[in-house]
DNA sequence: TTTACTGTCCTAGTTAATTAGGACAGTAAC
DNA sequence: GTTACTGTCCTAATTAACTAGGACAGTAAA
């Protein structure tokens, strides 16, 4: 896996399974790869990965059987939609109305979002 | 100055004089604050502004006056909304549409956005 | 009970960011 | 030339992130 400078390793592997679990690669219940395996996989420490697990666990979205592995939680998917989504509202949208005044975009510029957004849209009224 | 965790500080000093750049708090021309005056004044050390100070430098948005200081070059404001807009088109747009799927957010969620944009983009007829 | 997984704890070493502050040189006003 | 700014270079020390890998304990199946 390629990481991106300017942000912590281990908060990157979180993010990367966050993402698995919210498009539903990674079901409740479903075991994640064990602290050695994905190290491996990864090319990084073992440490790293535990570290993410830690930090996920104490997230709430994944449990952890000793001596088994780690499983992500039954409410993992609820959870998560709602504290991303909260962060999102509250420290990155903020940012995004700023940076959108400041560099004077305009409308056309977010199409790709404006189509994404009126697809969930539709999606929700089926 | 409050730094974020997961940024680096000097980066972050570096975002704050080009957000003053691009919101015209600091023009073309103008004396940035000196390395020492802005250390003390956001409470860190010398080194770290004057690398701020450098990574600017290399980015073309600050000149350099040997003895005197450093200043806002002419073409500052165009290159960075030129750089800053491509970043955002090219990396973060698409992590926010993708973050937008995902969470199943709908376009009144991102009402502040859009009026901000309607915004620019009446300013833009005028 | 042995084997092969699992997580966990541990010490040790590296690197980058940051701090701390001395020392030196360019610039300009007095 | 002295003074008071400016940037610049330097060494030393601290901290957090990451690496490396040994050692130990829980779990489950052969």
């Amino acid at each position: 896996m390629e990481f991106s400078e300017g942000k912590n390793i281990y908060v990157q592997i979180r993010d990367r399974l966050v993402d698995q679990i919210l498009t539903g690669m990674l079901l409740p219940g479903d075991k994640i790869p064990s602290v050695r395996e994905l190290a491996v996989d990864l090319e990084v420490n073992r440490n790293t990965v535990m570290r993410s697990y830690a930090l996920m666990e104490q997230e709430g979205i994944v449990d952890n059987r000793r001596g088994i592995g780690f499983f992500v939680s039954s409410n993992a998917r609820q959870r998560l939609t709602q504290e991303e989504k909260e962060i999102f509202l509250k420290q990155e949208l903020p940012r995004l109305v700023h940076q959108a005044k400041v560099l004077k975009m305009l409308p056309a510029d977010f199409k790709d979002l404006f189509d994404q957004l009126n697809e969930n849209q539709n999606e929700n009224k089926q």
